[in-house]
RNA sequence: GGAGAGGUGGCCGAGUGGUUGAAGGCGGCAGACUCGAAAUCUGUUGUGCCGCAAGGUACCGGGGGUUCGAAUCCCCCCCUCUCCGCCA
């Protein structure tokens, strides 16, 4: 049967569909140096800024094909329309004359559409590589270092006792077991018993009925496994093929990925939908496992829980109207630290800097928990407001209210995620900040109905 | 896995190879009638691409083919439904 294929670099071509022009064409051609100025800022290289040149001249010579071709297409339809008539009037010879030349405009749109044909995979290969337009605000910088904090919640608790990484924590209490995990699939996996199992499963349902019961959201259950084109949607694909793990035979016909986060397959529910601006905004909340292959990351955390090769994650998910996506961030934003709160876990959230903004995203907040044991701020939730570029890729649109109450022209819609939260990384933040001298976890008040326990403690 | 049926506009549903972007109905929108509403009547009501525009062009699940011309004919694929088998 169908096994799981190593993760893969060569970027698989995800399978020709409507969308695929990242920025809009229009907007690049009109001020293609505006483009090319925020690309630096990000610190795109030297072959991603080409790629906005390469769009401007391939998008001029397209027009000029689909032109030519368009006009011969005209004169065949109604040198058609002119050969039926003569054949009814039984005017042969005449016929035949238009039916040569309708033969000769076909030979010359068979070879304009293959010269189309490829420019338009060209531009279309091109202008995915493009990452978004960061945000004007957005904090110039190369790396994270540059990230500025932009708020702070909690303090962090002061110990009678050296603080334990959450691996010696959960390992001495018997609820977390690396080892075994190990013997299954190796590193970078884990094996969670009694009520670390628990627990983490009692994080999912406080972090769904947070959302869905106080902030709006609609809980949507989302395969775990999705095409290409799909994955191309959210910006995943092409570029980063080599982070997912990918199916070694084609589903139902098509190369297919397990999913790295839940923000595929739901921001992907509606694409090539017109939405009714009545329906905006949507907001989902899914929970599912993430696999991520990690590739590049040999040697990072590569003890517990922190960096692994499969994590369960509740995902938020907003589709906005272009105007509104501002105040959904500021609201996701707020969503995600509630969870923190509720857990009474200190954190702060960060801006990230225009050179740590992820290829996808306008603008990104992170939240980042208090770890004891590292004496260090760690990511649990990165926020984003993609504007309209994951829309683009995936034609997810709405209809704008028009002038005088008439309805408007489909417009691309604004999309945002932000996890809300990760249930790996919030259990070690759990060990970490709620240990106890004797070596016990005490839960926080939030979890207890949940957990059914207020604490965990050796031999639970 | 085996056998069969089917995929047409927001929905239902016609469609003989040639004014069919697509009849008809429902729904939606606008107007008339009304004090207002219902009912009725009239009109209107898809999306992409090229173009300043006028306009042109494409799209009837997807792709290919036949033809001067394809929603209509042929081939391949995908999806949905029914029955059988298997299975959580």
């Amino acid at each position: 049967m169908t096994a799981i294929g190593r993760p893969h670099t060569a970027p698989t071509p995800a399978s020709p569909g409507p969308g695929g022009s990242v920025l809009d064409p229009r907007a690049v051609a009109a001020d293609p140096d505006r483009i090319k100025a925020n690309l630096a800022r990000r610190r795109a290289d030297a072959d991603t800024v080409a790629g906005v040149d390469r769009i401007v001249e391939l998008s001029g010579r397209r027009g000029g094909l689909v032109q030519e071709r368009d006009e011969l297409r005209a004169r065949r339809n109604s040198l058609s329309d002119e050969i039926g008539g003569l054949y009814k009037a039984g005017r042969r010879d005449e016929a035949e004359a238009r039916k040569a030349e309708v033969a000769q405009g076909n030979t010359r749109i068979a070879e304009l559409e293959t010269e189309l044909g490829a420019l338009e995979e060209e531009l279309r290969a091109t202008a995915l590589g493009l990452p978004n337009l960061v945000d004007d605000d957005v904090p110039e910088g190369t790396s994270e270092a540059d990230n500025v904090q932009v708020g702070t919640w909690g303090t962090p608790r002061t110990f009678d006792f050296t603080p334990q990484p959450h691996v010696e924590v959960g390992e001495a209490l018997g609820i977390l077991d690396l080892e075994r995990a190990a013997k299954l699939t190796g590193t970078r996996f884990s094996v969670l018993r009694g009520l670390g199992a628990r627990l983490e499963r009692s994080l999912a349902s406080f972090f769904l009925d947070l959302h869905t019961r106080e902030h709006g959201y609609t809980e949507v259950a989302v395969p775990y496994l999705v095409h290409a084109r799909i994955a191309e949607g959210t910006g995943q694909l092409p570029k980063f093929a080599g982070d997912m793990f990918r199916l070694a035979e084609p589903l139902n016909g098509e190369t297919t990925y397990l999913v790295p986060t839940a923000e595929v397959p739901v921001t992907n529910l509606h694409r090539d939908e017109i939405l009714e601006a009545e329906q905006l905004p949507l907001q989902y909340v899914c929970f599912t496992p993430c696999f991520r292959s990690e590739a590049g990351s040999a040697g990072r955390d590569v003890r517990g829980l922190i960096r692994v090769h499969q994590f369960h994650k509740v995902e938020l998910v907003w589709v906005t109207a272009p105007e509104d996506s501002d105040a959904a961030h500021a609201s996701l934003v707020r969503h995600a630290e509630e969870g923190l709160r509720r857990l009474e876990l200190p954190y702060r959230s960060m801006l990230l800097s225009s050179g740590d903004t992820s290829f996808s995203a306008a603008r990104c907040i992170d939240l980042e928990v208090w770890l004891p044991s590292q004496k260090a701020f760690r990511e649990v939730s990165s926020c984003s407001n993609f504007r309209d570029f994951q829309a683009r890729r995936m034609n997810l649109r709405y209809r704008p209210p028009g002038e005088g109450g008439k309805k408007g022209k489909p417009a691309f819609a604004h999309t945002l995620n932000g996890s809300g939260l990760p249930l790996g990384r919030v259990l070690v933040a759990l060990l970490e900040n709620y240990q106890q001298a004797d070596g016990s976890v005490v839960i926080p008040d939030a979890l207890r109905p949940y957990v059914g326990a207020d604490r965990i403690a050796l031999g639970d």
